[in-house]
RNA sequence: GUGAGUGUAGCUCAGUUGGUAGAGCACAGGAUUGUGGCUCCUGUGGCCGUGGGUUCGAGCCCCAUCACUCACCCCA
């Protein structure tokens, strides 16, 4: 048998009314919010993400499905949609026809991970990206627009957090006071976080390990060495949340793990998703665009992945409307096609019971969960009549054609 | 890349200190009518993930391998 790759999955007739109930859900908020959809390539030049993303990331660095075509070019399947829509729009000058662009994407992504509950290989996300305004509000407004999504989508229980990182200016301070903090505390520390203290000293303090809990406690918050611009802004974005009545938790360990983030920082989470219990997450970015070649343009943007957001959602089944029809007969199969070609031309979902005994066909109709079931046999075909079976009660009577639609008009809509 | 758990019928799972392979659901046929969902009867269906080993004998014990799941890691 030849199975789907591992950590890509099929996503069956059975669930796709949850993920398009997820995608015109958000559609809709955004457009709200004045927000435009946009849609990039799968494949692009490698060098797109290993320059946006940062050259040693965990995603650049060993999670990428990387590959040289026949034309000897090192592309990636995407493993996340900023860089792509950064790429987009600077290679379309969006920004020269309008200084700023509120963008959405959503889409498959790809990154070669071992596959878990809520991480796949192949996943999808809901991206937001919002490119030429510098000012905090923006980042307020772009927060809220994510929490809309989530209440939108009915979600209880997430919980947005929200955090600083600082600015090239001021960051390298607080990194440096970290690591001389957790330079004190090594006994403690996991042999993880004794290589991260130096790698990504920021991560030691999002670490699930006890040991390391404990050696973190009090170590120093990098709000005390935000320079006075990250201050104001930082500040002015929770005024911003409080203004749109957002409910938010400051959480001074939120890290990110792409290098392009700088000042606000965000992360929605939710309960009941296993050890993946982000549901989104995202931030500021602003030196990104220059960083690809772009002008000099500010940013924020997050990312919502499709697969937790749907685990958040009860099952839902697609409401059937229309109507089935069983044919009682060899020679009534011909009339219970014209009635259906009818119907359908007059924009009524019409479903035909298979080739199947009568007993069958019955049967079908029961499962097939539309709420009515035309019958037409001999009789009906001499008197003009069709048969209409309530599905729910049971009860049917004999209706004429010409009446039919009017019949049907009720409970079909 | 690291660790743990699970692989038995289409699906969900039982399977006693190693002794001939089970249930429910689903499916097919019938009781049963010009009508499904309920009830009853009957039936189809398994190389017990794969390959070795121990044993008179392995679904069960041992080794290897593959797949899935969860967790670490990382992230959405």
């Amino acid at each position: 048998m030849i199975t789907a790759v591992k950590g890509m999955n099929d996503i069956l007739p059975g669930e796709i009314a949850k993920w398009r109930f997820v995608e015109e859900t958000a559609r809709k908020v955004f457009s709200l919010y004045g927000f435009s959809e946009l849609r990039t390539p799968v494949v692009e030049k490698t060098e797109l993400f290993s320059r946006g993303m940062g050259q040693d990331t965990d995603v650049v660095e060993k999670q990428m499905y990387t590959f040289t075509d026949k034309g000897d070019s090192s592309l990636t399947l995407r493993p996340e949609a900023t860089a792509s829509v950064m790429r987009a729009v600077i290679e379309h000058g969006l920004l020269g026809q309008e200084p700023v662009q509120k963008l959405f994407t959503i889409g498959p992504m790809f990154r070669y991970e071992r596959p878990q509950k809520g991480r796949y290989r192949q996943f999808h996300q809901i991206n937001c990206e919002r490119l030429g305004e510098a000012g905090p509000l923006s980042d307020a407004e772009t927060l809220a627009l994510a929490y809309e999504i989530a209440v939108a989508l009915g979600l209880s229980g997430v919980v947005l957090e929200v955090n600083s990182l600082g600015c090239p200016a001021c960051r390298p301070a607080f990194k440096k006071a970290l690591q001389d903090f957790l330079e004190a505390k090594k006994e403690g520390l996991c042999p993880d976080c004794l290589r991260r203290m130096y790698t990504n000293p920021l991560r030691v303090l999002d670490c699930k390990v006890e040991t390391c809990k404990t050696a973190v406690e009090g170590a120093p918050e990098n709000s005390g060495y935000l320079c006075d611009e990250c201050r104001t802004h930082y500040d002015t974005v929770l005024a911003g949340l409080d203004a749109l009545y957002i409910p938010y938790e400051k959480n001074p360990r939120l890290v990110r793990g792409l290098d392009y983030y700088i000042r606000t920082a965000f992360e929605m989470t939710a309960k009941g998703l296993g050890s993946q219990n982000a549901v989104g997450g995202g931030g500021r970015y602003d030196g990104l665009v220059a960083a690809l070649g772009g002008n000099d343009v500010p940013g924020v943007g997050f990312a919502f992945g499709m697969e937790r957001l749907l685990m958040l959602i009860p099952d839902m089944a697609e409401e059937k409307k229309g109507c089935f029809i069983a044919a009682l007969g060899e020679n009534t199969k011909k009339e219970a096609l014209k009635l259906a070609a009818q119907l359908r031309r007059k924009g009524i979902r019409t479903e035909l019971a298979p080739e199947k005994s009568f007993k069958v066909q019955m049967k079908q109709a029961g499962k097939s969960g539309y709420p009515v079931c035309l019958i037409i046999g001999d009789d009906e075909m001499a008197a003009g009549t069709v048969a209409v079976k309530d599905m729910k009660t049971g009860v049917q009577d004999q209706v004429k054609q010409e009446d039919l639609l009017k019949r049907l008009a009720d409970i079909v809509r």
